[in-house]
DNA sequence: ACTTATTTTTAGGCTTGTCTAAAAATAAAT
DNA sequence: ATTTATTTTTAGACAAGCCTAAAAATAAGT
């Protein structure tokens, strides 16, 4: 049997699998800051997730999931996403609304239910997001793509997710068309700040700052 | 802004609930047992709970929701009873199945999520085990219902609910074709064990104990 | 009415998960 | 290389929820 882990112990799985994908290994004020807790707090709780070997910790020098903390963060991220494309697939949520409400159904550990619900929505790949879903046997599915800023000038691609969750980007970015799907191609980059201008297929176009070219990921067409 | 409460507050709200409908005044042993836990934690939780104003507490001699802790009960028994009703209806769990996964999607906060929930699902009035629902101001439609044990001999009536939620006995009823719906009178009541015999429309009988006769409740034609 | 049994509460302790303040380790700077 | 700054860990405390064992209150029995 898989075991059980709490709702902190979730919490902090999931954080670490994030923060890992962007760093080789991951530091205590970093996980302090995206858990929005303290550093001490952090230690203690390494301790525990080692002790039950999900995590490889060096003392001062950082820590990855090990194996199997990796299979349980795949469990979490999968009921999340599923959930979310619920939320805006069957209920009419808002994609800036989901993440939230999301955050707390991922916590609810029954397998037959995330399988149940998966199959009765069909077997989404990608949640509203743009992020692909783990399927029941956390394999989840790549697909080639980079961020908006580096993509190379006039040459088509389509957005296939935007990594970044606050709502406030999420509605400013619906309000303007851009969602998952939206074409697009980058005609200048302005060299002062980064920013770029991307043009649509009905030929409007746009300036969007380094930030926000940053969270948006494309696939070149 | 309603408050916010923990898990655990949820579950003794519900359980007081559930318990006050039974008797008059709530005891620290039954809920003990109903919660599966021990007196002396209950009389702790109480103490907290008369402190946020959700129960009339008189140590030693018994307790009581107040209107408010009554509201609370009510949003959290609408929250447990459309989980059901979404994992019988539209995931296709059999109706033993879902008290336990219904016992963690109910804590689950968002209002707007069960509202939400509650459209998409046709604004059901019942449960799939017969309980109403109540709706989000919190009010709950009644049906005239008796305990199978009460119901007169040889007057036809129809199961309306089942007010156990033990999967041995809801997966029993459900193989012998006893569901919300089925319609039966009661031919006879054995004196020694005040055991029923029932007939069902299609002329079959069955004997049921006491306690099973206790738990179905029917609604007289 | 007085003893006995039952119920409920208090007292003190444990675990989980959090915090602040201080100490230790590592990294950066002169 | 030694001081200074930063990061991380340890030490000790606290709240929520639970427990056992003992004390206090109520109920039952003779």
């Amino acid at each position: 049997m898989t075991p059980n882990y709490s709702i902190a112990e979730e919490n902090y799985i999931k954080s670490i699998y994030h923060l890992q994908q962007i760093n080789e290994s991951v530091s205590t004020n970093a996980l302090a800051d995206h858990l929005k807790s303290k550093p001490a707090s952090i230690t203690d709780m390494l301790k525990k997730l080692q002790a039950k070997s999900l995590l490889n910790y060096n003392p001062y020098k950082g820590f990855r999931l090990s194996r199997e903390g990796n299979k349980a963060a795949l469990i979490i991220i999968r009921r999340h996403r599923l959930w979310e494309f619920f939320l805006v697939d069957q209920l009419h949520f808002s994609w800036e609304e989901v993440h939230e409400v999301a955050e707390e159904l991922e916590h609810v550990r029954s397998k037959k239910l995330v399988d149940k619900l998966d199959a009765f929505l069909g077997f989404p790949k990608f949640d509203p997001h743009g992020d692909p879903i783990p399927d029941n046997n956390g394999k989840i599915s790549l697909q080639q793509q980079l961020p908006l800023s580096e993509l190379p000038l006039n040459k088509q691609a389509v957005i296939t997710s935007v990594q970044n969750q606050a709502s406030e980007l999420l509605s400013f970015l619906s309000s303007r068309n851009i969602v998952i799907g939206t074409k697009l191609e980058v005609k200048r980059r302005l060299p002062f700040d980064n920013s770029v201008e991307i043009k649509f297929k009905n030929r409007q176009s746009l300036i969007l700052s380094e930030q926000v070219a940053n969270a948006i990921r494309v696939n070149p067409l």
